[in-house]
RNA sequence: AGGCCCGUGGCGGAAUUGGCAGACGCAGCGGACUUAAAAUCCGCAGAGCUAACCCUCAUCCGGGUUCAAGUCCCGGCGGGCCUACCA
């Protein structure tokens, strides 16, 4: 008993000793600090690399599993290109601000700037207790004044541009307001409130002769960062604005509380103008097929026309089309119910302004989603208005309906319901007329029973002036433009689906924004030397219960009621001891994402958001390398992120067009549950497996094994720490990445960890004697072994590049398992790998298992750390064997194997393999019609 | 409703460019060692027919292209993701 005691085990506690002990000694050698160019130790003579995590919104959960599967990921990929001579940038921080954090403290009580930091340490501690080789000296939150106060004059540049379409890019405002003064143009001005509906145009003027008010009201229709007014769902019981997805029935998911939309001064992000350049710009990064797809189609560009149709007393209806070929088919019109034409008519038409005010209201009333549900039938009222049809001069009823919406195209529409399946439901619903202007290119006849969108050969489409008829859709499409726009009638356009962004939110926990009002309401901004504008701390922080918004920051009383000159406005702007009321929204969650990654190249920086040369150095020519998070961020985060890089590539402040070059989505981490027979799901621990079936402990049931995400309900929810616990963290490291490809989705299996948990207990007994604890190494490297090392370590290195993780472990597997073989190790000094092999060996195995591998590289007499090591050479002549089995097929199935040397030509593995005993019993003296020579792959022999 | 992605052993997966389907791991079975067990090591392992070899079938189903298809094309079925009255 005593002498088959096993003290040098690498078992749990072993593996523990050995992880808290290297990172201790990484920590104290500050191992993971990479300089920037012009600091010590920076090596000019290096490529860059820059690998980065989408950072962590810390939760007080802590981390789970799934945390770790892009983290690990990048730390192989960090290492393994450390170890190629790169310089590489790794950096983590903490995406803080948010709703989240925010509710989370008004449940517990606990103000959230404590609760934020006591999560963010907790996923700082259990990240380094993963051993990821993050420069932590860059580490950030975005509730860091130092970090935020840029955050706010980032926006102030915006706030300060506009975009200049000439020029295709941001300029500064200054330029335009110059340009005004000098020009002394004549502009459009609103009514001298502020903050009025762009509608609401009155008058032109010349600029010299604008107050104060107007030319501001001017200058916000064209900055960047703009006061504007958006219709928003208002949850007065909740005090918040909330997203369409929050709101089921008109009322909040949450509480169930009425919601009204409302039209809401905001301050809102001029994306809109970027369109057609975020959408172009998605050729030049290596991002996955399905994310640009999905961008693309968020931006929805459309081609069309615009055309206005008059209306006696009103003026022009304006609506968008992208048909204009089928003019002559539009037999109505619709009009959103936010549209001001609904407002005009019904202040005209006494019989049925009360329905028609009913109806406005009642559609308000209801969500987006709401009013977007597929099965509900349309509903719309008549405005008793007509408008003339300026293609065949009819004259057309004008309704408005809520399936048109206000904030796309014009807010109008022209109505072809033989051709617009909307329309054409509409149409049948009220008893409109449809006409039919495109025939089936098949020459078909038209049903009549459903609307035809294809294209198709106009018909019926000729008027005094044009024809369209015998056209195809395109020709006819692009004539009637060609007409529209000769007669003053139209012209062509691009509309695009996106939306100017929303960026204020009422809440708290946000960062707040660098700009005050006067008792006109007036806006100010603060100067750049007083930012950061701090976020006041607040006792009560809860949103406040009110028919009208009203952000807790507004509790802040004597923080919001200050001066110009306390509140930091340049006091050539605005005078010193002005009364100023302070901007009382934050911004949204997505304002410290939309720039991280640049803080990271220059994080200390107290004189710009990032120095010049740290960012042309790390972002080089095409910006961040590797990209790694998850797909739930590929729209918004990755849209807003271009959005700002784009603004600041025009401004002068970045060099590179685009962020990221390339982008990669982790798979998400599922977990098993078990499903009855009805289909409803049980927690995992009341079910029993019994001889390989499950059955629910309750009743006894057979269940099946499903799939689904991990959730407390379903008891099925791993942490890192647990796993941790029990293995250590290179086993936790070891088994995310050999679970299966990284982009894939794939559940949790807790019984196979111990695969490769006992893959790096046979790693050390490659080495150390159980035992006594010795060193064992081969005294002469085996040929085999050492031919299948390089084969190994070339695997690796390919694998890793194209973040094929799981195949390059299954490589180190093999090449362990080939040198524990009991045959070799009948003398334990003969087995094995020699102490040069097992050098090279531990190389390839540190990305993936740093700590074990730091142990024995140690062990095996090696002073300096891993960090320092090199990449193994790879023979190129290893890699080739002499003699190869080339698989010989007869009529396509696979019926003998030949020997051929590895370089022979199609030629000689003809003569070869026809020579070949086998082959000439199969072939039973048949001549061969064809022989078919793949070199080095296969031959198949036809007769 | 539309768009995109995916269906391979009992399970996770491999097959990178159309070229030996099932690498590697888990679970399972048999053996060695042990008084016994654990641990470790060795072997077996898609299905069918076999004592065994052979052979036949086999990558969701049905067609097609090809000397050759898990891989390409068409049609279905099943699952997932996204968008959802965008004129």
């Amino acid at each position: 008993m005593v002498e088959s005691e096993i003290i040098h085990r690498y078992d749990a506690k072993c593996a523990g000793e050995i992880e808290t002990h290297w990172q201790a000694q990484w920590s104290r050698d500050d191992a993971f600090r990479t300089s920037n160019p012009g600091e010590a130790g920076f090596d000019a003579t290096r490529p860059k690399f820059y690998i980065l995590d989408m950072f962590p919104y810390p939760s007080g959960a802590g981390l789970h599993v799934g945390h770790p599967e892009g983290y690990t990921a990048t730390d192989i990929l960090t290492r393994y290109k450390l170890m190629r001579g790169f310089n590489v940038l790794h950096p983590m921080g903490w995406d803080a601000f948010g709703l989240p954090a925010e509710q989370y403290a008004v449940q517990t009580g606990v103000h959230p700037a404590i609760t934020t930091r006591k999560a963010i340490d907790t996923f700082r501690r259990q990240l380094q207790r993963l051993g990821f080789r993050y420069d932590w000296s860059r580490e950030f939150g975005t509730i860091d004044p130092d970090y935020y106060r840029w955050t706010q004059s980032i926006w102030l540049r915006a706030y300060r541009s506009y975009y200049d379409a000439s020029k295709g890019q941001a300029r500064p405002i200054a330029e335009l307001e110059a340009k005004l003064e000098k020009e002394d143009r004549v502009i459009a001005v609103t009514v001298a409130e502020v903050g009025a509906v762009e509608s609401s145009i009155l008058s032109e003027q010349k600029w010299s002769l604008c107050t104060p008010i107007q030319k501001q009201s001017y200058l916000d229709t064209h900055r960047l960062a703009y006061l504007g007014v958006q219709t928003v769902n208002w949850c007065p019981a909740l005090g918040t604005v909330l997203a369409n997805e929050e709101i089921v029935d008109g009322r909040s998911e949450r509480g169930g509380h009425p919601v009204f939309r409302m039209p809401l001064r905001q301050w809102m992000f001029r994306i809109t103008a970027y369109a057609q350049r975020l959408l172009d710009d998605l050729d030049l990064v290596e991002w996955p097929e399905s994310t640009r797809t999905m961008q693309a189609a968020w931006i929805g560009r459309s081609e069309g026309a615009e055309v206005r149709f008059a209306v006696d007393g009103f003026g022009d209806l304006t609506v968008f089309t992208t048909r204009p070929d089928t003019l002559f088919g539009a037999t109505y019109m619709v009009v959103a119910p936010e549209h001001p034409f609904v407002e005009w008519v019904r202040d005209r038409a006494p019989k049925n302004h009360q329905a028609i005010a009913d109806y406005v209201q009642w559609s308000r009333n209801r969500s987006d989603i709401d009013r977007q549900a597929e099965s509900r039938e349309k509903t719309g009222i008549s405005l008793g208005v007509s408008a003339r049809n300026p293609a065949n001069g009819e004259l057309i009823q004008v309704w408005t309906a809520d399936y048109v919406l206000m904030a796309y195209g014009t807010g109008a529409i022209m109505a072809v319901p033989a051709h617009d399946t909307r329309d054409f439901a509409f149409a049948k619903r009220f008893d409109l007329p449809i006409r039919c202007v495109v025939a089936a290119t098949d020459g078909s006849a038209w049903t009549g029973e459903l609307a035809t969108s294809e294209a198709g050969t106009a018909c019926n489409s000729r008027n005094d002036r044009i024809s369209l008829d015998g056209l195809s859709t395109s020709d006819a499409t692009t004539k009637m433009i060609e007409w529209l726009t000769s007669c003053g009638l139209g012209f062509r356009r691009i509309n695009f689906r996106l939306r100017d962004w929303l960026f204020s939110r009422q809440r708290y926990w946000g960062e707040p924004f660098p700009i005050v009002f006067d008792d006109r309401g007036m806006h100010y901004p603060i100067a750049e030397s007083s930012l950061p504008v701090e976020l006041p701390s607040l006792a009560d922080y809860e949103p406040v219960q009110s028919d009208h918004p009203v952000p807790p920051l507004g509790k802040a009383k004597e923080w919001v009621h200050t001066t110009a000159g306390e509140a930091g406005v340049d006091p050539t702007l605005l005078d010193p001891s002005t009364r100023v009321r302070r901007e009382t929204n934050t911004m949204p969650g997505w304002a410290g994402s939309c720039w991280y990654y640049l803080r990271y190249c220059d994080p200390k920086n107290s004189s710009r958001f990032v120095g010049k040369e740290a960012e042309r150095y790390w972002m080089g020519d095409r910006g961040v390398d590797l990209y790694i998070g998850g797909a739930e961020h590929a729209v918004l985060h990755l849209l807003y992120s271009r959005f700002w890089h784009k603004m600041l590539y025009d401004l002068g402040e970045v060099g590179t067009p685009e962020p990221f070059a390339k982008l990669f989505h982790q798979g998400m981490i599922t977990s098993f549950a078990f499903e009855r027979a009805d289909g409803s799901l049980i927690a995992t621990d009341g079910v029993r497996e019994e001889s390989g079936s499950w059955r629910e402990i309750a009743t006894n049931e057979p269940v099946t094994r499903v799939i689904a995400k991990m959730s407390k309900s379903l008891k099925n929810v791993v942490t890192p720490d647990e796993v941790v616990a029990e293995y250590g963290a290179d086993t936790l490291r070891l088994y995310e990445m050999y679970m299966g490809p990284l982009a894939d989705s794939k559940p949790w299996n807790t019984r196979d960890i111990a695969g490769v948990f006992r893959f790096l207990q046979r790693v050390w007994r490659l080495v150390v004697d159980e035992r006594t604890g010795a060193l064992m190494f081969a005294r002469i490297a085996n040929p085999e072994i050492e031919r299948q090392l390089h084969r190994t370590i070339q695997k690796v290195a390919q694998d890793i590049e194209r973040l094929a993780m799981n195949t390059a472990i299954a490589a180190l597997i093999e090449l362990v398992n080939l040198a524990t073989r009991p045959t070799q190790m009948k003398d334990p000094a003969d087995g094995g790998l020699t102490l040069d092999q097992m050098r090279r060996f531990l190389c390839a195995l540190a990305p993936f298992a740093p700590h074990i591998a730091e142990e024995l590289w140690h062990q095996i007499g090696e002073t300096s750390s891993m960090g320092n090591a090199s990449w193994p050479a790879v023979d190129e002549t290893q890699l080739v064997d002499e003699m190869i089995e080339l698989p010989v097929q007869i009529q396509g199935k696979v019926r003998a194997r030949v020997a051929v040397p590895s370089g022979a030509d199609a030629t000689e593995i003809e003569k070869l393999v026809l020579a070949d005993a086998k082959v000439r019993e199969l072939l039973e003296g048949r001549v061969p019609k064809k022989v078919i020579v793949v070199p080095k792959r296969m031959v198949n022999v036809l007769v």
